[in-house]
DNA sequence: GTGAAATCCGAAAGCGTTTTCGGTTGACTC
DNA sequence: GAGTCAACCGAAAACGCTTTCGGATTTCAC
């Protein structure tokens, strides 16, 4: 292969100084027009890479990003992280910028690493995901002083950057849809409320039956872990109150898929009997019998987004403040959302009218 | 925070040269056992972490290795990757390596990628998945001479290194298993034959039925896209062939899911008229109705043989040769592979027997 | 035609390591 | 006690880039 390129190359090629070709590279203000082209041609010419780890020792920048691959606790996560990496790859590797994996064990060990960054600064800039409501990283990071931002928010978020879904307004719009079909009976399976999102999810199912006057037992607001199971047992748990639900707005889809099964076991058909809408768009949703019903957030160009953000903050042009953002979900139309039938529920009380 | 420790800290302290310090972390041969325990005591003290770009400036390797994602083309793909990364980041991240992400968004630019890193050598090796039979990679990866290895094999991968799953066996193994729940009727739905593992896992299946002197019709051999339509055609077409099997091996879950689809539409039951057996052995194969039997691979664990086999050849430890390991694959035993029952096929003929 | 201000570029000092090379000890041989 | 040989460590030169500082031109106003 030879040797690669180096700055001395095209300095003596074009009876430079490096310093010249150097500063000629980087748009530096005080090299003519003409010296830039000449520069930047030869190197085009001779294929220049600059030498990046020369270039990081002396600019003591590092132009590298870390994502904090999320402990693998909630199912099927894969997907998401897969589709939001591939966003966050994208965008960096347009400005020439790596993208590095972080992969903690425990959540120790994760804060053990962000310790370790800070003194390094072999990494510029970390995003990461899955926050909770008390998320300990947004504290520590501030204090660290390591540029991020966050796929979701948490309670110290006020004053980081973040890019979330409004996952309130989502839980109106899916209970919203359930409304216009005619649904009065609308229950909802959350998730623990240690994620951050579940509150938002839960507040935007009440806000939506409030809007419409719809009351309903309290017994409707069930909690589930994000599992197969969890969605499963909550939706046993709701067949089992004294007028069961109509319509169900799950937390995720996989809690949906989970309260498919619970549903069949009860001889009752997803989207007949019980209408059920998901969360997250998967497309193993659209394989059942029958397809899940579910809201999808874009999540390529949030990785992108994120990237975009971070490289603003790093770069100290932007303040992490300025950097909120709320995307919107939408609806994904498949089967399990569907009228009311009136041979549901089977002992059909006066109450269920008001 | 603070200026973070650097060599000559430690130095001075000792009253040491800066490069005796750097020798005794290094564990050279020339410092003695008192100096290098006092040296690395002090460290310790200090917290001295090295300043990765000076040292990857100076000693002209990059402790980096790249990930290059699939392009994304086959379904759920992304569980799959997350599991491997894990492994992988994991593994590396025990000896201070890290792991840097590439998603290119064609296979042209990958390739043109690939160039780059071999002029830049920023990043020291590569593991590259989704292999197919006829892949360019290989070629082009040996001609930049850049360490990489392959999860999974290719007609191209007989001097290079390698982790794959035993998939000729794998196949084998499952047609095997259907064969003592008393099938004699199994087809088999590979996927497109540009994909390596697609012959092997063919093979197996044919080994299968040859040992145990079974002959099936040549239209028991389907091909799918690797996607729930794929399979869902596939067994459309096996259905409506003239004597339909009792079993069908497929090369994927996610077409065994299509597979399952078709069945339910012609009013069959997965299990019951046609056992299906799967391959990945996804975790949403179990909520399925009824949940879906397949074979699994071990993915943390080749994430980290992967990343071992990767920094001792970039080490110049080992060579690609002699590193190319075969794993097996374990039935995960769910409830679409039952014996046969005697309904099934309806219009049964005499050379069914044979 | 002089002074001041722009404009453009080169010299050189870093950035924080690694690694080669040589020199200084002290022990050991005869 | 001179010579040899390890054993151990320091000086200094890389590694390839960035960035400050100042110097040499040129331009312009008067």
């Amino acid at each position: 292969m030879g040797e690669p390129t180096r700055l001395k190359a095209i300095a003596e090629r074009l009876n430079l100084s490096e310093s010249t070709v150097s500063r000629a590279l980087n748009d530096y203000q005080d090299i003519s027009a003409h010296t830039k082209l000449i520069v930047r041609n030869m190197a085009k010419q001779l294929d220049y890479q600059p030498n990046i780890h020369a270039k990081r020792l002396a600019s003591g920048k590092s132009e590298t990003i870390g994502y904090v691959m999320p402990i693998q606790e909630a199912q099927v996560t894969g997907q998401f992280i897969h589709e939001l990496m591939a966003g966050i790859a994208k965008a960096l590797a347009k400005y020439g910028w790596d993208l590095c994996v972080i992969a903690p064990q425990t959540t120790e060990e994760e804060l053990t690493i962000f310790k370790k960054i800070a003194r390094t600064r072999h990494i510029s800039g970390l995003v990461i995901t899955r926050t909770f409501s008390d998320d300990p990283r947004f504290q520590l990071l501030q204090e660290l002083e390591i540029p991020f931002v966050s796929h979701g928010r948490s309670q110290e978020s006020r004053k980081t950057a973040w890019l979330d879904v409004d996952n309130e307004l989502a839980f109106f719009d899916m209970t919203n849809h359930l409304i216009e079909l005619d649904h009065k009976r609308i229950a909802h399976i959350g998730g623990p409320l240690h994620y951050n999102f579940a509150y938002q999810r839960r507040d935007g199912w009440q806000r939506a039956l409030k809007a419409h006057g719809i009351k309903v037992p309290k017994t409707y607001a069930e909690t589930a872990e994000l599992t197969f199971d969890g969605g499963c047992y909550a939706m046993q748990r709701l067949l089992e109150v004294e007028s069961p639900p109509t319509a169900v707005c799950c937390v995720s889809d996989v809690v949906a898929i989970g309260a498919m099964q619970a549903l069949r076991k009860n001889g009752l058909r997803p989207g007949r009997e019980v209408s059920l809408i998901g969360y997250d768009g998967l497309e193993l949703g659209a394989w059942l019998d029958p397809p899940l019903t579910s809201m999808r957030q874009p999540l390529q160009s949030a990785g992108e987004k994120l990237a975009q953000i971070l490289m603003k903050i790093v770069e100290r042009g932007s303040l992490p403040s300025d950097n909120q953002e709320l995307v919107r979900a939408s609806l994904v139309q498949r089967e399990t959302a569907n009228a009311p039938i009136s041979s549901w529920p089977p002992n059909r009380t006066q109450a269920d009218n008001q």
